[in-house]
DNA sequence: AGATGTTGTTAAGAAAGAGTAAAGAATATT
DNA sequence: AATATTCTTTACTCTTTCTTAACAACATCT
């Protein structure tokens, strides 16, 4: 089964939780539930979904919180979800970074079509700002395929050093600092040291560069970060 | 006046349009009123507005029409406006390419709130990577980057050296003191003399002049400070 | 010119930072 | 449940950067 897009839910009355991811469900998405904020936050990090539909009334923390914390670090659009139809809910919910606000009740067909709505415009801007290629060197990246070839052959990446190549590729040239690499991968509870990171551009180098201890593709900014060759 | 952003108000019903007007108008939008399909097509073409407020109940052609004719050659945003509640109404207008869809009666500050939303989304995928750029003879300083070009090849520089050099190239013709430079780098309890300074400069001149004792780009003023040349 | 103070250069040890291997946890797969 | 894969942590080595010190070069003043 191939499914158009991931969608987390974070809600905590189950019954809507169930009946929400039914409905995404049966309109090809995949849905990942989870019922606290805290669970979410983790969750984006975890799962990099496409989406994410936040309930307000969440038992652990304010919803508004968690969108606040959800922008600190992740531009993933985000539609809330909730039964409080005061017009200022609605206002803070938008300001605070939200995509869309929809009130309970809601009809299924409504909800997909919100959904449809913000998916497309967040592949408008993000399509803009990159091709689906990167290339330097021996090296090609396919995003869409999700595939790595060096010379041709085809590199296997885990997750997080697939993450973190995508990241250096597609601001190649830039210095990404560790903060913010750790940040893009670990979500906002991420580790404070350094040290997990250099253990992963170890293993990534191992995959990609004939020689890592003199790199062609990924370079060391010590004290700052790295930084992806751009064939310049 | 400066308005934040021109809005496109396509809406027959006078009283409504001349209400969404006056509070664009008070929270410093530029508002423009037009009452039918026709018009709000070629005014679109004419004003380029950053915005589109659409009402669905227009006499001259179907809203849903003038929408998709928009999308046809414009991905500017569109906001719905609209008396029907109906769900297939709502899921057929976010499908035609809608980024919003508010129905009426609705408060000013939700319709405000909506507005900023819209745009902000597309604020974001409309910005540029501009990154900014210091350059003097044959050196180019690319902050975002953290990079430094001499005659096109890349040259690296330590923390402090690039820190030292980007102090200097942002303010590039003027004399910063030794004791600026120091704070600046060695924060509060930095050290006394300036030697760790003098230390700093002959290894960054040492990179980045031909001869170190003649510098084309980084100059001493004796018994003050350190000045960027400023191509001027 | 010589004295004096300031700046530039070099080198070496100390400190900080980055890379690596390997083992134990945690996940996913079979 | 067993196995394989991936993630995280630990301990260690190696490299780079920072700092200090000694000295050379230069400018300024008498």
């Amino acid at each position: 089964m191939h499914y158009k897009s991931s969608v987390l839910i974070i809600e905590d009355e189950p019954v809507i939780c169930d009946f929400i991811a039914a409905s995404l469900a049966a309109n090809s998405y995949k849905a990942i539930k989870c019922a606290t904020g805290k669970d979410g936050l983790s969750m984006i990090a975890s799962h990099c979904p496409d989406i994410i539909l936040l309930d307000l009334g969440l038992p652990d923390m304010d919803g508004l919180q968690v969108l606040k914390e959800i922008r600190t670090w992740s531009g993933i659009p985000v539609i809330v979800v909730s039964a409080r139809t005061q017009e200022h809910e609605k206002v803070q919910a938008l300001d605070f970074g939200a995509d869309d606000y929809i009130t309970k009740p809601f009809g299924t067909s409504e909800l997909m079509a919100r959904i449809r709505a913000a998916l497309r415009r967040n592949a408008k801007s993000a399509s803009s700002n990159s091709s689906n290629f990167f290339q330097v060197r021996d090296m090609v990246i396919d995003f869409e395929k999700r595939s790595i070839l060096l010379e041709g052959n085809k590199v296997h990446l885990t997750q997080n050093e697939y993450k973190l190549v995508s990241l250096l590729a597609k601001n190649a040239g830039k210095v990404l600092t560790y903060e913010y690499l750790i940040t893009q991968i670990w979500g906002p509870n991420s580790p404070t040291s350094n040290q997990i990171l250099r253990v992963n551009m170890a293993n990534i180098r191992r995959k990609i560069e004939s020689n890592p201890a003199d790199p062609k593709y990924i370079f060391t900014e010590i004290g700052v970060g790295y930084y992806m060759a751009d064939d310049r």
